[in-house]
RNA sequence: GCGGAUAUGGUGUAAUUGGUAGCCACGUCAGACUUAGGAUCUGAUGCCGAGAGGCGUGGGGGUUCGAGUCCCUUUAUCCGCACCA
């Protein structure tokens, strides 16, 4: 009987969904395992080979946890607020709402049919208004907490306010905006609106006015991991840094257990590292200069104060507050032209512009505190307002830019480190002795650090202070699809909505464009107010806010009263295996761990991280075909021909070329341009180019998995992808290769029936040849599935089915079955049950592999004569290195290859290898 | 510039972790069968060489009886950060 793929795909996938064989509940009488995607975000192009990837490796292993007797969590949702499809609005005019609603349809269509052991009964989407209610609810928790340093964890706004009607700022240590300072009377005359101006400076979501990302095209703010290279990521538009007033989230607060909380985790390390790096903490010291005819000091961050003798003169950030302040009236028109020169600039510019010295000097002096010397103040652009204080220190002699900054402006260069020629450039080193440093003279760098950190305090310029390159993110949008903020003003103080007023929903609109004034679409909506007609926040929140918590809501996706219930959040805890892309590192996935960390300070979940073990997969790459035209005919001329002639590459649909052979009348039907193209063959072929980009439409790369599922079957499909290489690698897809693995499904199914359709399945008993190679197998993929490496086990299964030879026995075949049932779900399913059982594989134990059949009694040894093979002795395996090493000398092949010479040495490594040494 | 990763046949890759490099596939070649299919089956296939044999894991060096694997160095590609004080 043939192997009926669609048959079998199609009936098992409806019995699935009809007898809910994936559903899932609280069972605490069985361990749970909680595995999970990082759900998609449904675009119009549909899902391509590469997308499943990741949902195959997840699912492979959720089903060999489930047929190891773990109750596994396995759910799947969509990530549908965001751009695309307001941008997609904006030039349609069709409703986002509409569009996500196809794209979701579409999408599921696709998922379906690759025969995923997902629970949809807890699908979430993160525009469902029942869901967003949470992400609202999270906010407004945000609101209304703050983080208090002295305990290390978010507290209520109640407890600070205590606070400051008790003590003022005095004593107060928590996560802040600015350094504020006021006493507890002074506290007591602010009014409502002055003191929720304060309290801004606390809360853990707030609204202050900062630097931020703006996209003119995009008509929006935008996050840090949401710029690259001064270029939107999404749509690739420029953004330019703008002061704004914005809602953020104080993730800084988080820094440093963010940072801790890495090493609990069983991440990638280049991952862990990306986050640490973005998080970039750097230990230092704040010192305050004195400034020349002022009361003022300015405060700047060093990590290294032994270099404080080396100070020549200071630089400030052309955003810096005291710019106009430190300026002098000779230097006003010079600093004001170039603070307003470099606000112009956008940030790709600033990037592409870097090393280029640029600065204007203030007319004002500071006092090097330990020198006592005067030096000049600058203002340039390589200082960034966002980092420090907005200030620096400048050491020439050991820093290149202030060293490029120097030379430029001719300034003194004091060379403090012993070793460097100054003469050319800086010497930037971190390790030295210290020299022109009055009492640090002698000591070597590292000593000198913390001798300074003591020094500085002792004088009390300042202290010893932690500076982290994390900023707060972002959080208001000013577009249309995205969650409303749970927020409206009365006399523009904010308020939140309690959680029985949430959701609030998004309101229809039909413009989905900013307003003639540059308001968000919101502002269009009549009656975007409170009953009381008190005006709701007009922006939007990101495509994170969605994206933070939905793992939480998969655990309890119906629960009305709270994000996740007591004893789901008790039982399913965190996730134990997450899979999804590495472009995420400094996005969702720091948005994700703060988000889970607040809402365990606030005792609502009970596990500090999120994701205990992230695999990354690698990205499916395109594998482009090309053909060549003769320059200015319709002549195309084969691949190694093309050298004769001046040709032009042109890209070509893959799905009408096959091993690179062109298929030259699906090519003339392909695009009317070509209807009548004529071509150069060599041995009566057309043999295409080809490389590696993109998987994308415009390179005619893409292929679709409904269409392999069509032609191959779901269970080819899976197991294609995995055979394809690492999961964690990038790397092409490229159809060609997917006959050796339906061949080698047919030649499973052969083993149960034959050809004439009877089946052949024999209840004799296997050999011991037979049994060895099954555990052998079992074994190998266990280990394998363990590990992620889901190639590996691929390949061992061929290699199983190539020593069974045409064994079709019963005791080897059933176990096969199970063992293969998380690649092949729908096969394993059938044949499970043909071999007579009703109950489904997806339950069947997972087979363990009885070591006893593995054991060799003898073992054939290859014998090296100089690092080289030359013969195969065999002994058995309870024969001593001793033994073999006094034997093997008398061996006829050694003999052969000693030419009679004596051996120097004999290496025995018992089970492994023999070498002479000559 | 800093940090991380990768490099093996025509292609995707594998290698019991320092022990016979190239498993498993694709492709190619040869053969069988044939209802002529892009089917199925069998065999060969790293490179050079008629053969014996030699050479081979980006390049160079080292440690070792033995290196794809460890160390040093260098090149190329990819990713992250990037005037971070």
């Amino acid at each position: 009987m043939e192997y009926n793929f669609k048959r079998i795909e199609s009936e098992w996938q409806r019995r699935w969904r009809e007898e809910g064989t994936y559903n899932v509940e609280v069972d605490e009488s069985r361990p749970k395992f909680y595995v999970l995607d990082m759900f998609p975000y449904p675009s119009g192009a549909g899902l391509h080979v590469g997308h499943p990837l990741g949902y195959i490796a997840s699912d492979i292993y959720s089903r060999y946890k489930r047929q190891s007797g773990f109750n596994v969590l396995h759910p799947m949702g969509y990530d549908a607020f965001g751009l695309p499809a307001e941008q997609y609005a904006i030039q349609t005019g069709q409703h986002p709402a509409l569009t996500t609603e196809q794209n979701i349809a579409r999408y599921r269509e696709q998922l379906d049919k690759i025969g995923f052991s997902f629970d949809w009964r807890r699908e979430v989407r993160t525009c469902d208004p029942e869901y967003y209610r949470w992400t609202q609810w999270a906010f407004a928790e945000m609101f209304g907490h703050y983080y208090d340093n002295t305990v290390q964890r978010a507290e209520p706004i109640g407890k600070l306010v205590a606070h400051l009607e008790a003590h003022g700022t005095e004593g107060l240590d928590a996560a802040q905006t600015a350094a504020l300072s006021f006493t507890a009377a002074e506290w007591a005359a602010m009014d409502e609106r002055e003191r929720e101006q304060a309290l801004q400076n606390w809360r853990l979501a707030f609204r202050a006015d900062t630097q931020v990302n703006w996209c003119e095209a995009l008509g929006t703010v935008l996050a840090n991991d949401e710029v690259k290279d001064g270029l939107s990521v999404r749509g690739g538009y420029p953004v330019v840094q703008k002061r704004m007033k914005q809602w953020q989230l104080r993730v800084t607060a988080y820094a440093q257990r963010m940072l801790d909380g890495l090493d609990t985790l069983e991440w990638s390390d280049s991952l862990k590292e990306i986050q640490r790096n973005w998080i970039g903490r750097s230990v230092g010291a704040q010192v305050f200069f004195d400034i020349e005819g002022s009361e003022r000091k300015l405060e700047v961050f060093t990590t290294r104060p032994d270099t404080i003798y080396g100070v020549t003169f200071m630089v400030i950030a052309p955003e810096h507050e005291w710019v106009g302040e430190l300026t002098t009236n000779a230097a006003r028109a010079d600093v004001e032209q170039y603070v307003a020169q470099s606000k112009l600039r956008s940030e790709r510019e600033r990037i592409a512009e870097t090393r280029r010295v640029s600065g204007v000097a203030t007319g004002s002096y500071a006092v090097n505190p330990f020198t006592g010397r005067r030096i000049p103040i600058y203002i340039s652009d390589y200082v960034l307002a966002g980092y420090g204080t907005g200030a620096i220190m400048a050491v020439p002699a050991h820093d290149s830019r202030d060293y490029a900054f120097a030379r430029h402006f001719g300034l003194e260069i004091v060379p403090v480190v012993e070793g460097g020629d100054i003469e050319k450039e800086s010497y930037d080193a971190k390790s030295g002795r210290l020299i022109n440093s009055d009492m640090l003279d002698g000591m070597d760098v590292k000593e000198a650090i913390e001798y300074m950190f003591a020094e500085i305090e002792r004088r009390g310029l300042g202290k010893r202070l932690v500076n982290y390159r994390l900023r707060d993110a972002i959080f208001s949008r000013q577009r249309y699809w995205g969650e409303p903020f749970p927020i409206y003003y009365k006399d523009d103080v904010a308020h939140v909505l309690p959680l029985d007023k949430l959701p609030l929903t998004l309101p229809a609109i039909d413009n989905f464009g900013p307003t003639a004034e540059g308001e968000p679409p919101l502002a269009r909506v009549d009656g975007w107010h409170t009953p009381e007609g008190y005006p709701y926040e007009l922006s939007t929140m990101p495509g994170f806010a969605g994206s933070s918590a939905y793992y939480l809501r998969y655990m309890d996706p119906h629960n009305g009263e709270a994000l996740v219930g007591r004893r789901a959040d008790e039982y399913w805890r965190n996730v134990d295996l997450y899979v999804g892309g590495i472009e995420h590192a400094t996005g969702h996935l720091m948005y994700s761990r703060f988000w889970n960390m607040f809402l365990y300070d606030l005792g609502h979940v009970c596990e500090p991280e999120p994701f205990r073990k992230l695999v990354n997969q690698g990205m499916i790459q395109g594998r482009s075909n090309f053909v060549y035209r003769i320059v200015g005919t319709n002549r195309f001329v084969s691949l190694n021909l093309k050298e004769q002639y001046k040709t032009q590459e042109i890209h070509v649909d893959v799905n009408i070329v096959r091993n690179d052979i062109l298929d030259t009348e699906a090519f003339r039907r392909w695009r009317p341009e070509f209807a009548d193209a004529e071509f150069i063959l060599e041995d009566g072929r057309y043999v295409c180019g080809w490389g590696i980009e993109k998987m994308s439409k415009s390179m005619y790369n893409v292929v679709n998995p409904d269409y392999i599922v069509d032609k191959y079957g779901a269970d080819t499909l899976r197991m294609y992808e995995m055979f394809l290489g690492p999961l964690e690698q990038s790397k092409p897809w490229d159809t060609n290769g997917i006959d050796g693995v339906h061949k080698f499904l047919r030649r499973l199914w052969s083993k149960f029936y034959s050809r004439e359709g009877g089946l052949i399945v024999s209840d004799e008993e296997p050999t011991r040849a037979e049994l060895k190679t099954l555990h052998k197998t079992i074994k190998k993929v266990r280990e394998d599935i363990e590990n992620f490496s889901f190639n590996t086990s691929v390949a061992a299964f061929m290699i199983c089915l190539n020593e069974l030879g045409d064994c079709s026995k019963r005791a080897v075949l059933e176990p096969l079955t199970a063992l293969i049932a998380p690649f092949a779900p729908h096969m394993a399913e059938e044949l499970w049950h043909v071999l007579g059982h009703d109950t489904t594989v997806c339950d069947a134990p997972y087979p363990v592999c009885d070591e006893s059949y593995l054991i060799e009694d003898s073992f054939e040894y290859p014998v090296m004569v100089n690092g080289k093979l030359r013969f195969k002795q065999e002994y058995p395996l309870s024969t001593s290195a001793a033994d073999i090493q006094a034997d093997i000398v008398k061996a006829e092949g050694t003999q052969r290859w000693l030419e009679g010479r004596a051996p120097k040495k004999i290496i025995v490594v018992p089970g492994k290898i023999i070498n002479i040494v000559v």
